[in-house]
DNA sequence: GATCGAGTAAACTGCAGAGTGTAATTTAGG
DNA sequence: CCTAAATTACACTCTGCAGTTTACTCGATC
């Protein structure tokens, strides 16, 4: 491990509470080489601009989504316990303190540009996995769903409106068990609704 | 209408475009006295700083909000009817441009405060309306609710899963239509878990 | 027709921030 | 110990922006 490498997480580090405090065009490269305890050559010498540096953090928090592990639907198992293990594919990053202050910089930053704001919730949010897991059960019997992709926007909508905006708002995260009865709770209404035993 | 009254206007009008644009920190009161078609010394007549203008805008929005229709239970009529009408209580603003465009900005621009995060949103979300329908309904046993806290928050996330914040992120607002639809299948899934006739 | 409220244009102040140049110093590692 | 790369301090340029000042123009109202 370079000092090199050392002095380039101090940078992140800094940068990501500037970035997260300020927003891009409130943070100061000054400040930020103050708060890396690193002088603004230095920063410069590892990021060409405030935007490389700005882009080079986006990287690091689509990566830590994308290693978040991906929940393949089982015909064996109980369709309620498969559902909530999908349920914590979302839910266990909903509990990484440094997602999710990344997320509440993402999000407010990168909503100016459609695009951008487009691409990150992509990465972020990862609905494949999602649609794909539903369209699997659908196919094998164990859920009857007319619409997948409503579907899909519900399950996780559900989730993310109790456990992923208000976090965003507040700042305060949700706890373990708190998690675990917005998975149930969403879960069962799921059920509810797409469950082939419905009438 | 005074000639002041218009140039207001035109000032908030520019104001809003260059906030949702920009964010508070990028945008420029020069650029904004140039989109408004107005001299920057006007701009300063009207609002005496950046800040108060930013703030006059903020109540703007709050305003639009809260002229929203309210909806009350009436124990006469069929619970799933009055649950569509309860939906367009917050549908009509997923359709509204004005509104949504304001929400977009203020949704980023208030993040970064959680305190300010916190009023917007409790004063855009209007949640007291929906508590004390749902409340209403379950005490006339139209509904079954457990937890009313929770159950609002899936009413709403439901929703705002399907007809906010993909407008939010895309821009792109929802049809008459598409909002229908989110509101009769929110209806649905909710009845789904919360109507009395369930096992 | 003098006055007054509102608007305008443009120059100006003061400051903060992005990014650079450089000479001196530290550090890694053979 | 020596060398080459990385780091540092700091002065410096340039740009843009918030907010002010001043001298001027309308148009309405009394």
């Amino acid at each position: 491990m370079d000092i090199t490498e050392g002095k380039r997480r101090q940078i992140i580090d800094a940068a990501v509470a500037e970035f997260r405090e300020k927003g891009f065009a409130g943070a100061s490269m000054d400040r930020i080489s103050a708060r890396a305890d690193v002088s603004k050559r230095t920063v410069y010498n590892h990021f060409s601009s405030k935007e490389a540096l700005f882009r080079a953090i986006l990287d690091i928090m689509a990566d830590r989504a994308n290693r978040a592990f991906d929940v393949v639907y089982v015909p064996s198992k109980p369709i309620r316990d498969q559902l909530i293990d999908l349920g914590w594919a979302e839910g266990h990053l909903l509990t990484d303190p440094d997602f999710m202050k990344l997320a509440r910089m993402v999000v407010g930053e990168t909503m100016r540009d459609p695009v951008l704001a487009a691409e990150m919730n992509e990465k972020m949010a990862r609905i494949a996995v999602f649609r794909e897991f539903i369209e699997a059960a659908a196919a094998d019997g164990a859920l009857k769903v007319p619409d997948l992709d409503r579907a899909t926007d519900q399950f996780l909508g559900l989730i993310k409106a109790q456990g992923f905006w208000p976090v965003v708002f507040s700042g305060e995260l949700a706890t373990h068990a708190q998690v675990t009865r917005i998975i149930e709770t969403t879960t069962d209404m799921f059920l509810g609704m797409y469950s082939p035993d419905h009438a």
